[in-house]
DNA sequence: CGCTTCGTTGAGCAATATCAAGTTCTGTGG
DNA sequence: CCACAGAACTTGATATTGCTCAACGAAGCG
């Protein structure tokens, strides 16, 4: 549930001819602040964002911190591997998910139509950290923060007239441990791209993409 | 199929009580240089290498590149999300693998005790691609190289008299391009391990590791 | 209204990339 | 077996990017 590429997500509609299924699926609210699940703790489930935003997390020992993905309605997140989840997922905005659990991966139980939207999900995932990958390896800052920027608004932004508005649930710091930046840097970038006219504020959780083309340009290096 | 974790790898014993199946995969010898797949090609199968050392590679358009695994024995390549192949797979040695049909993922078609294989070793790859990411993103050139060569010696060094022997089956540029690095870097930084005593050097290709705690200390940044 | 957190800006610095030679290794043809 | 050519690797000098440290401004919250 990298910020891209979910865009291509499966709704939740049971194919033709499958039984409706015994769904042992739970709907669940959390508050903003409120952990979906730890690092350490055993991994019973797996959760489908249907609202609100989270952030999920990596620490290192010495306090190093990676933030893997945030996750949007649609997303889904939690896989485990093993037992225990290896990140934490906290909500930086009250949400809801509906939480599947953990069996549901396991091909004899529960019903095939969700087995494979969890599968498919999980395969998304691998591509969409790929992207990642691939941008937190090779790309400048400004490369990053307009990608971010790009493949955010695709998510959760509002065009009209030309602009494109687009809110930051996240902060300056989450953005900066998702690219793998400091906060300085993405302040600084993101001021380089507001003094070239590509993009304003409305306040500081607020983008208005200006021009979408110079953006996408920038994201990919013909700046 | 990450260097690392895939130590975690479940073998191909059938589960007791599971019908022996009629397994539908078939054995395949890839030579040096050759490709198991391209970035484009429809994703028909999924592999499970035998033997051999496969590089797992993207293109930015510009030609920046990043290897984003390289896979060995033991681990499953080729994963698929929609249609076609997201990333390059080429041999750097001669090796062999299993294929399995694409459709092995699917709940209904095939055996079971090949489905949750291959679905397992998905989710290592979410898990072992989350490490790879924050490593890129927030460790030294030093971290990264200690890194990997810790890592890749888990996989195939042979220890013996408390020096470890491991084989460095790709370039430079290879470790580069996987590192996020430059093919400088990853050189400068082995003469920097070498010159501290901590590795030494047969060939270019075969690295001896004389002081393992050294290593890890200086793959977690206390150097 | 003050406090605290978050975001922006500036100056200097450190890590790594880049550019440019050299050196070693490998394979090939004589 | 040796000489040579090309590739892979190493090393050095310099440039650049993004980080660190520090201060300041703005916005949420009691």
């Amino acid at each position: 549930m990298y910020v891209t590429l979910s865009s291509a997500f499966t709704p939740a509609t049971a194919a033709p001819g499958v039984v409706p299924a015994p769904v042992p699926a739970q709907r669940r609210t959390v508050s903003a602040g409120a952990h979906l699940f730890r690092e350490g703790d055993i991994a019973t489930n797996i959760y489908e964002i249907t609202a609100g935003v989270f952030r999920l997390t990596r620490v290192l020992d010495d306090g190093r911190r990676q933030v893997i993905a945030f996750g949007l309605p649609g997303d889904i997140i939690g896989f485990p591997n093993g037992t225990a989840h290896h990140s934490d997922c906290e909500a930086i905005q009250a949400g809801a998910v509906i939480t599947h659990r953990r069996h549901a991966l396991n091909t004899l139980e529960g019903d095939h139509d969700t087995h494979q939207r969890l599968l498919h999900a999980a395969l998304r995932e691998i591509s969409a950290m790929q992207d990642h990958l691939m941008m937190l390896a090779r790309k400048s800052a400004l490369e990053k923060v307009a990608s971010f920027l790009v493949t955010l608004s695709e998510r959760i932004g509002k065009s009209r007239e030309g602009l494109t508005r687009c809110a930051l649930p996240m902060s300056r710091a989450d953005i900066a441990d998702f690219l793998g930046l400091t906060i300085e840097t993405v302040s600084r970038t993101l001021t380089r791209l507001r003094k070239a006219g590509v993009i304003a504020f409305d306040r500081a959780q607020t983008v208005l993409i200006k021009d979408m083309d110079a953006l996408v340009s920038a994201a990919q290096g013909r700046d």
